[in-house]
DNA sequence: CGTTGGATCTTCT
DNA sequence: GAAGATCCAACGC
């Protein structure tokens, strides 16, 4: 069976929280710099309702410079630069001036484990000892894109359509992985408790037992 | 074990 | 000037 990747009809669709849990076992890729195709499938994801959600960057329609990308139309690449050191990928969904996004916050590594391993000792994280490299490699928004190699020059870029610069791929694919509804487990998002009430929405999706979510 | 602080940059107030 | 959609290592119990 041939792996169909996602397209735009996909990313496009309005209920953004539907999204982020129909994308939990698929397949996220990269191939940059021609380095080879790296990633792994989906195994923890966050909603972001845009405009409704405090916890949004687009909360209340705010538009900026760094946060533009999220009005694009569904189907592109949001990346921003947070704590001083870490690059989180977001999915943009819903229709165009709409703020709805998808945070991709953890893979479990299955293609290219050579090539990522190399881009996380390059980046100087963990230990990279005998296996305390790979055993947290990609379990982390922040980690996944080092693994990935994903950084400020996607940002913007579109994820299902094939022409982008030949050395700046990212896109994702369903390989036919079935997650049953009931191994996956709805939770609260994290590391946003400034959103009052936003924050306790179940808008957290991820593989019930699976090894390589965030912590 | 659990908790804490440091790394270090962008954005908005 | 402060805080953030994070991660890790060093500490204290």
């Amino acid at each position: 069976m041939e792996y169909r990747k996602l397209d735009k009809s996909f990313y496009a669709r309005e209920d953004t929280v539907k999204i982020a849990k129909e994308l939990i076992g698929k397949y996220l890729l990269t191939d940059i710099d021609g380095e080879g195709v790296t990633g792994g499938k989906i195994v923890e994801t966050e909603a972001y309702l845009g405009a409704i959600d405090k916890a949004s960057h687009g909360y209340g329609n705010r538009k900026t410079e760094r946060n533009k990308n999220l009005y694009k139309a569904g189907g592109y690449a949001y990346v921003y630069f947070i704590y001083g050191m870490y690059y989180l990928f977001n999915v943009v969904t819903g229709k165009e001036n709409n703020a709805d996004a998808v945070l991709i916050r953890a893979i479990e590594p299955e293609i290219g484990l050579d090539i990522m391993l190399k881009r996380k000792e390059k980046a100087g994280r963990g230990k990279g000892g005998a296996n305390g490299g790979i055993n947290r490699i990609t379990s982390g928004p922040g980690l996944l894109t080092i693994a990935l190699g994903i950084n400020l020059r996607h940002n913007g870029i579109p994820v299902c359509e094939g022409k982008e610069p030949e050395k700046l791929n990212i896109w994702l694919e369903d390989r036919n992985v079935n997650i049953a509804g009931k191994d996956v487990i709805e939770t609260p998002r994290v590391g946003v408790g400034y959103a009052a009430e936003h924050a306790l929405l179940p808008y957290r999706f991820k593989i019930k037992g699976n090894k390589w979510v965030s912590r």
